[in-house]
DNA sequence: TTTCTTACTTAGAAATGAGGAT
DNA sequence: ATCCTCATTTCTAAGTAAGAAA
């Protein structure tokens, strides 16, 4: 049983993934991207059930993935990413999905190989899987673990790892205080309000680590069994043997895993970490309750962008020239800037824009004002000439000089951009005013190319700490708007949106206390969902049947944010764009395909498509289904539900339970799990190309998009002409070889086709060089024969197939992320921890993951062992 | 209640710059 | 060593979610 349970857990976990998979490939998609992908989708999408199945049978890995969960559109979906993708990724994410998938198909596939694997590594802990297990178990066990039982042997490993990764063999060790963070998160939680606070100060009281949200559970029904979780947490803080390794605590040494990278970082790294081991790290310090963020609070204010300095280049005006006032030729030179984008294109932009404009020459050029009628009758082309120069022109800036001028500006705006919080330099993130400019909202937004109005001192509110300088006012005449000294907040100023009327902060950077502190907080509590996790599922499966609408509407509601990591959705205004969440789906978003699969196809933030269709469990496909019978296909699916009641039902679970914690926990979850799968990869770069793989994944089921690079066509297209080329020449060798054979002659002729090279002469301009390099590279290629002994052929063969290899495994990464976003996720949702982990355990240098704003975002976490488990 | 406001996180695109291929 | 690519950084829009106000 609590072995089962474990399973279960851990099978959620992938499943999720696996939805989330299956949501993000179509929604690759979205715009025209989405339609690229939907072609590559329907072929695959021609593969029937019994088709993967059979597959399944044969490359077990492959296929189990696309099984499991979701779906069938998953599996049209991946089938068009993922059949390039390599053997490993595809592993991998069988394994995850066929614990994922429902029991049947889980148990079809053969998961044991994977399972195998993994159990050797966990060794150890079986006892506190046992724990671990048994907490869960607690809970009602017997009904989830027969569902995902499917998953079982799969999870059985992941458990282990779990255990393992206890968090702590490793952690305990240097940092006693690793467990107590734990703990001390719930405190932390930054939104936590006061209600939270007085709970924390209460569970204090408890032992260490566990669970302070259990005492307020206890209101609900199940709750009791809390104690299990403590006893797991005891066997964490045992001794660590593990913990050795890797974790080289202080950060000099440390990385046993970055040997060669470099240096510098270490130096960062003892700074950030500040104290040595000790008992608590700045990044662990409660957030706790207090409403006070800071005693003291300096910083010099904000830096406002140059004045607009007019130009006179004129507007054309039904064929005349029109030289307009400063402020509106400040506006026109907004719209002439935007002319090569897709903006000028919608009749929206185009009539904000106009709008603006003409209230501007009534206020400034009456004249003019009653001139302009026609916005089809303006012409904005000198201005963009004039533009397209001043750019040319700063190009055209010789290397030492622009150094120059950067070093210039960055020693002029020095001061801005640090601050000090009780006497802790902090670096400040953002201190520049936005410049006016037409507004870009994104997707079909109602007040896209409107102006945005220059933002002055009065318009600010400076916040500072009251024994602290105000910061000097940087234009002349000028002076704050307010000045304040809220210690409860965060920010250092503060203006309003001209378009929107919402508020715009000056924050510190990500790397500054504040930022480090709430967000290890964040990746706490999403951890702490997991030991909740089973039994919050299991209560909206219950809900799926209610005689309440609204517990039924609120189940099948976070069902779907659950398994396919949707936001939660609140409501929009009329001056927004029409996007929607999970509670503000509305019908015709979805279509019903029974027995149980629904397809999602909707906007979501930005305006992102999110296509996807899923293989729901059985319940929440019937619950949806009579949410959406007799409604509008303009009306709520969810229309009793709100995101506030939603959120206050997550409160009563679990403390600091929103909606949003569940996107932080699949996704960092399923990268914890994901990579866990043992692949063959060798070198460093075969690491990293693994690594990338399952932060795509991740990626995928939160659907985070990035538009078609724009050469991406022509990129590829020359990736495969070199690779032809290769081929052709490996051909050649080939043959050269066999001719040696069977001549028995130890050289041989070959012949190789060569692009001709530039020929580029010192005196040449830089026009005259492209010029050039271009002719070069379009010339026929020239034939070029040379003598090769035999050694020297078989030498080149073996390098000319590992060449091959390379070039389509670049090809097949770059195809698959065209329109992948990794960033987002490694940014904002996987606990970095995860990939500190993995680096150490795997050899490969953290700076490989880790840009250095990342490493310097993520420091608090760098200390993390081996056997961190998310 | 419901709506509005505030504070903070998350998001993709554009701008920039560092490194890789040749 | 040069040029171009691509990754990183910057920018600011668009979310979430709590508390205050209506």
């Amino acid at each position: 049983m609590e072995d089962s349970d474990d399973d279960g857990i851990l099978l959620s976990a992938l499943k999720k993934k696996k939805g989330g998979n299956d949501g993000v490939e179509k929604p690759s998609g979205g715009g025209e991207v989405a339609e690229n992908n939907v072609g590559k989708d329907a072929m695959v999408g021609a593969e029937t059930v019994v088709d993967r199945v059979e597959r399944n049978g044969k490359r077990v890995f492959e296929d189990a993935v696309d099984d499991d969960v979701p779906l069938l559109s998953l599996k049209k979906i991946r089938t068009g990413s993922s059949n390039a993708e390599p053997k490993k990724a595809a592993v991998v994410s069988n394994s995850v999905v066929k614990g994922t998938a429902q029991a049947k198909d889980v148990d079809d596939l053969p998961l044991s190989s994977l399972t195998k694997r993994k159990e050797p590594v966990l060794v150890k802990k079986k006892s506190l899987t046992l724990k671990r297990a048994s907490v869960d178990g607690d809970l009602p066990p017997s009904s989830l673990a027969k569902k995902k039982s499917p998953g079982s042997p799969f999870k059985r490993a992941v458990s282990v790892n779990n255990d393992d990764d206890l968090p702590l063999s490793s952690l305990k060790k240097k940092r006693s205080s690793g467990l107590e963070q734990r703990k001390i998160v719930p405190l932390k939680n930054p939104s936590a309000p006061k209600k939270v606070i007085k709970i924390v100060k209460k569970l204090k009281p408890q032992s260490p680590l566990d669970r302070k949200d259990e005492p307020k559970i206890v209101s609900r029904k199940s709750n009791t069994p809390v104690k299990k979780k403590i006893v797991v947490r005891k066997a964490m803080p045992k001794p660590a043997g593990k913990a050795n390794n890797h974790s080289l605590s202080k950060g000099k040494v440390s990385n046993s895993t970055a040997p060669s990278s470099v240096d510098i970082r270490k130096e960062e790294y003892v700074f950030v970490g500040g104290e040595e081991d000790g008992e608590r790290r700045w990044w662990q310090e409660n957030m706790d309750g207090n409403e006070q963020r800071w005693q003291n609070l300096s910083h010099h204010g904000v830096l406002f962008p140059p004045l607009y300095e007019p130009v006179r280049v004129p507007l054309i005006y039904n064929g005349e020239e029109i030289v307009l006032h400063p402020a509106a030729e400040e506006v026109a030179m907004f719209y002439a800037g935007k002319l090569t984008t897709d903006y000028v294109k919608k009749d929206v932009f185009n009539k904000n824009f106009f709008s603006d404009f003409k209230q501007t020459l009534r206020k400034n050029d009456r004249e003019t004002f009653k001139r302009v009628k026609d916005f089809r009758k303006c012409n904005f082309s000198r201005m963009q000439e004039h533009l397209d120069a001043k750019k040319a022109e700063k190009k055209a800036i010789p290397a030492a000089e622009r150094k120059k001028i950067r070093e210039e500006e960055a020693e002029r705006v020095k001061k801005y951009t640090v601050a000090t919080v009780d006497g802790k330099e902090e670096k400040v993130g953002n201190f520049r005013i936005e410049p006016p400019a037409l507004f870009l909202g994104r997707g079909e937004h109602p007040l896209m190319g409107k102006v945005k109005k220059r933002i002055w001192p009065e318009d600010i509110t400076i916040n500072i700490g009251p024994k602290d300088p105000v910061p000097e006012c940087p234009i002349p005449g000028h002076k704050w708007g307010k000045v304040i000294h809220n210690k409860a907040v965060t920010w250092l100023a503060f203006w309003r949106d001209t378009i929107t009327n919402g508020s715009k902060y000056v924050w510190l950077a990500a790397d500054s206390k504040f930022k480090t502190v709430s967000d290890a907080a964040k990746f706490e509590k999403a951890r702490k969902l997991h030991k909740h996790i089973e039994k919050i599922r299991k209560d909206y499966r219950r809900g799926w049947k209610s005689e309440d609408e609204l517990v039924r509407q609120r189940s099948v509601a976070l069902y779907l944010i659950d398994r396919l990591a949707l936001r939660v959705g609140n409501e929009k205004g009329e001056d927004e764009a029409d996007t929607v969440g999970c509670c503000s789906l509305r019908v015709e978003h979805l279509t019903f395909n029974d027995p149980d699969v629904v397809e999602f196809n909707f906007l979501g933030k930005d305006s992102i498509r999110y296509e996807n269709s899923v293989k729901v469990e059985r319940g929440a496909y019937l619950g949806l289904k009579k949410l959406a019978r007799k409604k509008k296909s303009s009306d709520d699916i969810f229309n009793r539900l709100t995101t506030s009641s939603l959120n206050e039902y997550l409160r009563s679970l679990m403390e600091g339970l929103t909606a949003k914690v569940f996107r932080t926990y699949n996704a960092s979850l399923t990268l914890d799990r994901l990579l866990r799968q043992e692949g063959q990869q060798q070198n460093v770069n075969e690491q990293l190309v693994f690594y990338n793989q399952q932060n795509k994944e991740v990626a995928i089921l939160c659907n985070h998009q990035r538009s078609l690079p724009k050469k991406h066509d022509e990129q590829m297209g020359k990736l495969s002409v070199k690779h032809d080329e290769t081929i052709e020449w490996l051909r050649e060798l080939e043959r050269a070889a066999k001719e040696m054979k069977a001549g028995r002659k130890d050289s041989a002729d070959v012949t190789q086709w060569v692009h001709p090279k530039p020929e580029l002469k010192s005196d040449m301009t830089e026009e005259q060089r492209s010029a050039e390099r271009k002719r070069a590279a379009e010339a026929p290629r020239e034939k070029v024969v040379k003598r090769m002994k035999a050694d020297s052929v078989h030498l080149a063969i073996a390098r000319v197939h590992a060449r091959i290899d390379k070039m389509k495994s670049e090809m097949q990464t770059k195809e698959d992320l065209k329109t992948v976003a990794l960033s987002t996720s490694k940014l904002n949702y996987l606990d970095p921890r995860i990939s500190v982990a993995w680096c150490k355990k795997n050899e490969v240098p953290l700076e490989k993951v880790f840009s250095k704003s990342l490493y310097n975002k993520f420091a608090w976490a760098m200390e993390a062992s081996q056997e961190f488990c998310f």
